[in-house]
DNA sequence: AGCGTCATCTTTATCGTTATAGCCAAGGTG
DNA sequence: CACCTTGGCTATAACGATAAAGATGACGCT
């Protein structure tokens, strides 16, 4: 007890038995109080647990998930806890144990699909839990914005400029890795709540200007990258074959666009990458954008700016978002009654990479 | 015990009476074996902590550091451990206690400078700790490029196509915070070793040339960012006040930069993000790159190949550097014995901010 | 019957702390 | 002088798990 007390109230003792003490620890090669054990006394961990949907070697090439994990990690900063980036997320060993054995004293969810194991996993810990972004779990505390509202007003700056063809690039709508064309069927199964509600607010402004959202195509991808926005509007615009860009090679030769009067003039993407891609593509098919296509992301990542065009984009504050989380979450560690709900406020930003559909030939 | 068993060795009881304890658990809202008297018991937390130099929330915005974090999850989630990002390096709250604080089986130390109270707290955890990038301690396995080589290298590209006046922008010398010109002397001080690995090869390509290293003008930041990099730029190249740029305001006014046979044709700069600012001063300053001045960078993050025009630099590979130590940290865990010094490959990259220096006028 | 084997469950002791309460001497009060 | 404080130090008992060893009974074999 006495060298308990030597390391954490030296105001306890007199400064010679403390210096004492931590003589002969310093003699006998101990380490200090071990943490774990401190941790079990004490009844916390000292840490928060951040659970993203994908591992993270995937997710931190997402600029948006690394924005937010800014955002936890100033807060946990000032409050002197640490992040525990939980493993056990890879698709081929998904382990929600991992989830049970993570030694937290609370969890952030970070963007996983409805129903998945990590979320029951986080819950059934009865620690304060904090929800980003999806799913929804009832009285469970939750952040994000409003998506369905968000992707109408993006979609709805389309159909202001009077856009009639469009076609919409979706990240997955279940988490089942598929690739392609969406049936409506499949779209109304997503369990993805965050892909569901942006296609929501697509059809609501497509319905709004009388334009039929079953009939509109949906490419999903199964994430969010660059490279597959590129493939998905390919696919969407192009009548060439529909393979992959790495195996077109190095020397890659563009399929020819789709001839004017069938091809959209507006592309929706649920984030700012897929959105990059599809200008990518649109490029090496010999297509304007604006001029012949226009282009909306979502997300508003920093690469959205500096592109060429730059993007017309849904900006959202993801630091801001990882900041309210995080304070939310030692708020109920606290034992704070809070808001269980905080939404962050969303802005189209236009920009670049939108502008009036070519007049008809 | 029994209940123990259930959970993690269900082979060991009948279905039946684990059936009868877990449902028992359930009826009685036992939330599963606590992780942190698991980890006492067991002697191992689970998790690998990570410690960087900077506050996370600063280190997200380095391309690099967040390269580095990818590398290390990956290795780490396939060895199913978490990742612990610890606390308590913020400038105002540095606290090397939270080092000793943090539950995990092995560290991390990330480019933290020499000297560093958040070194000796790792090293005296008495557990597997790899240090990466600086700084070199006795003993202690490492993970780095060689930083002299490479900066010899990127420097002797530009003496080779002749260039004769140089300068350079460096990130920090010294953990005090200081911003300006660099005196021979304090250079000579440097605690950070990367910074003055750097330099030294630069020194060393410069003094091969027949050129004067104490008289070549260097410019130090407090960090590695875009904005100090323009800062020094046009400390470096500008006559015009010497303000920071957040000092000129919205509507900022370029100085004019100095006559040309004082103007230095070719800058160094130890990081991309500081080369890219160059590159931007020297736009705004009417030189165009690599026209009038040519710039090199170091570590080749994704902006600097995107970036106009593309940057010539140092590339490493950041990733296999974060994989290589989450290994060696395992393997430590394991109480493998492997090379407790592992340098990872660079190369110079030559893109498009340098060229030969203008024609004499 | 006697004995070993095996699957299944239980007992004991321990991991390294720290909250709590207790002890003791020195000094101050009435 | 008895009595209370106070500062400084110590003894006890958990925190919640699990390794290791022990107990129990069913079964098969000679």
């Amino acid at each position: 007890m006495t060298v308990s007390n030597a390391y954490n109230r030296p105001d306890q003792l007199s400064a010679a038995l403390r210096e004492r003490v931590v003589e002969t620890a310093r003699r006998l090669g101990y380490p200090g109080p071990d943490p774990l054990a401190r941790g079990l006394r004490r009844g916390r961990a000292g840490a928060l647990g951040l659970v993203y949907d994908s591992p993270l070697s995937y997710t931190v090439r997402d600029a948006a998930a690394v924005a937010f994990l800014g955002g936890v990690s100033e807060v946990a900063e000032a409050a002197r806890v640490g992040l525990l980036l939980v493993p056990g997320t890879a698709p081929e060993q998904r382990d929600a144990a991992a989830v049970g054995a993570a030694v937290v004293d609370g969890l952030i969810v970070y963007s996983v699909a409805a129903g998945d194991a990590l979320v029951s996993a986080a819950l059934e810990r009865n620690r304060p839990t904090v929800i980003v972004d999806q799913p929804r779990a009832r009285g469970v505390p939750f952040v994000g914005i409003d998506d369905r509202a968000a992707a109408r007003e993006a979609a709805e700056h389309l159909t202001g400029l009077w856009h009639r063809r469009f076609a919409a690039i979706a990240f997955a709508l279940s988490p089942d890795g598929a690739r392609g064309p969406a049936s409506p069927a499949r779209r109304h199964r997503a369990r993805y709540p965050v892909t569901r509600a942006r296609l929501a607010g697509f059809a609501d402004a497509l319905g709004a200007a009388g334009l039929s959202w079953p009939q509109t195509p949906v490419y999903e991808c199964p994430g969010s990258s660059v490279e597959l926005g590129r493939e998905a509007a390919f696919a969407l615009l192009g009548e060439g074959p529909r393979r992959p860009a790495a195996a077109l090679g190095a020397a890659r030769r563009p399929t020819a666009p789709l001839r004017d009067h069938r091809r959209p003039t507006a592309v929706l993407a649920t984030s700012d990458e897929l959105a990059l891609g599809a200008v990518q593509a649109a490029r090496e098919l010999g297509l304007a954008v604006p001029g012949d296509l226009s282009v909306v992301g979502f997300d508003d990542v920093p690469p959205a700016r500096a592109a060429e065009p730059p993007l017309t984009t849904v900006h959202q504050d993801h630091e801001e978002k990882g900041r309210l989380a995080a304070e939310m979450l030692l708020g109920a560690l606290r034992g704070e009654a809070t808001r269980r709900v905080r939404r962050v406020a969303h802005r189209l930003v236009v920009r670049g990479s939108t502008g009036p559909p070519p007049a008809p030939t």
